[in-house]
DNA sequence: ATTTTATTGCGACATTATCGCAATTAAGGA
DNA sequence: TCCTTAATTGCGATAATGTCGCAATAAAAT
């Protein structure tokens, strides 16, 4: 199945790109300018994932969160990592250091999802008067 | 506010702690033979989660599972670790290894979710014949 | 036995994500 | 440039998961 050039998908991608955290669906409409259908997003991130373009993380609100994998490979996480959700302010970003996950025998591990939640610096900091 | 014992949460419980994995909602829905309404079951398990009785697994599938603690407790499990999900027969198991996470200055963790999923070593041996 | 109020059942609702289908439109070739 | 093909979009409907309001029920205390 050939991939296209389209303006959505280019869009999507930009913003992916530029952004320093993941972002969910509703991040996405909002930030966005065009006025892109919901089901046409989720369709574009659902083939950037399957193109391994971009990497989709659950997070523990049950919410779908997708970054740019460049991202991570430029920062040398190309292995698994957590990530940090504030659940102030929303952001959900990469801790920098490579987990090792031991399975038991006979173990396929297909998919890591680590999340960690709680409040990030600049929430905390704010909340504690500057 | 004081709890109360009822039929449902003993029996929820009681599921809860017989069990080997997690259980989603509708897993426990279709074990127990009682008839509990779905909004209840809910109800009486996040009552579980705020009394810590119980602890709350968000699955890389977006759904909630519940693992009884006292479970963990006994594999010295007290402390932060993964939980594998098979995506074959659905089976959520705690992986008996303790995990760390250095979180920047500044951050607060609240809440711990790790998951790995993929092919119980089962269901592999299944697929591959005996 | 009576009172208090935590709990339940039911239906409605909220949220997140997917799907079917007809209409568009990117891409490649004539 | 025009045509053809099929990937993509928009729209509405639908699925799946979980929560909420409210009246009815029932556990526990008096
Ligand atoms: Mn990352
Ligand atoms: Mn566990
Ligand atoms: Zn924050
Ligand atoms: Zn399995």
């Amino acid at each position: 199945m050939k991939r296209r050039n389209t303006d959505s998908k280019k869009a999507i991608l930009e913003l992916l790109e530029s952004s320093k955290s993941a972002l969910s669906h509703d991040m996405i409409q909002g930030i966005i300018s065009r006025n892109i259908d919901r089901a046409t997003i989720y369709r574009v991130l659902n083939r950037f994932c399957e193109d391994k373009i971009v990497r989709r993380i659950v997070g523990d609100d049950g919410k779908q969160y997708f970054a740019y994998c460049i991202n991570c490979v430029e920062k040398k996480q190309k292995n698994n990592h957590f990530h940090f959700r504030c659940t102030q302010c929303g952001k959900v970003e990469c801790l920098n250091e490579e987990v090792k996950v031991a399975l038991p025998d006979g173990y396929e591990m297909h998919n890591f999802n680590g999340i960690v939640s709680g409040i990030c610096s600049d929430c905390a900091s704010l909340r504690s008067g500057e």
